[in-house]
DNA sequence: TAGGCCATCTGGTCCT
DNA sequence: AGGACCAGATGGCCTA
């Protein structure tokens, strides 16, 4: 049997490239769908205070650069305390009830003023 | 009904 | 040649 080339335009040709054409949809479908279970996995490991709506992918992306940079920030916090103070430096069970606490005059607990998404857009092409 | 978010399709580009 | 990745287009769904 011939094989067809691109000279020779024909039905199998087609064929085949429709046939190309559905695999590579289908690999896209997938490649998104691992897409979004990572996006699952970071909103499941991200702060959501008080949101009953899911976080779109962009506050989720947003959310997490926010979390980063907190938990960057009580890292060095917690150098410096260990630094100057040996009790902070050792015990580290004092953090949960610190973030869950609320502190006189303030509206919203330690950690979610901490953790708080700030709704920073990242710079967008134009 | 407009706007936001999302899934899917599609064609282009790069890499193996 | 075929796969991975990307960006644009399109249409559906939901909410204010």
């Amino acid at each position: 049997m011939k094989m067809l080339t691109s000279s020779c335009p024909g039905p199998g040709r087609q064929e085949s490239a429709a046939r190309r054409r559905l695999a590579a949809n289908a690999r896209e479908r997938r490649r998104m769908q691992g897409l979004n279970t990572a996006f699952d996995r970071l909103r499941r490991v991200v702060p959501q205070w008080g949101q009953d709506k899911k976080l779109s992918k962009y506050e989720t992306l947003q959310m997490a650069l926010s979390y980063i940079m907190a938990l960057t920030r009580i890292l060095a916090e917690r150098d410096w305390a260990a630094a100057h103070c040996e009790h902070f430096g050792r015990d580290h069970r004092y953090l949960p009830a610190l973030a869950a606490a609320k502190l006189p005059g303030e509206p919203e607990p330690y950690g979610q003023r901490l953790f708080g998404f700030q709704h920073e857009p990242f710079p967008m092409a134009s």
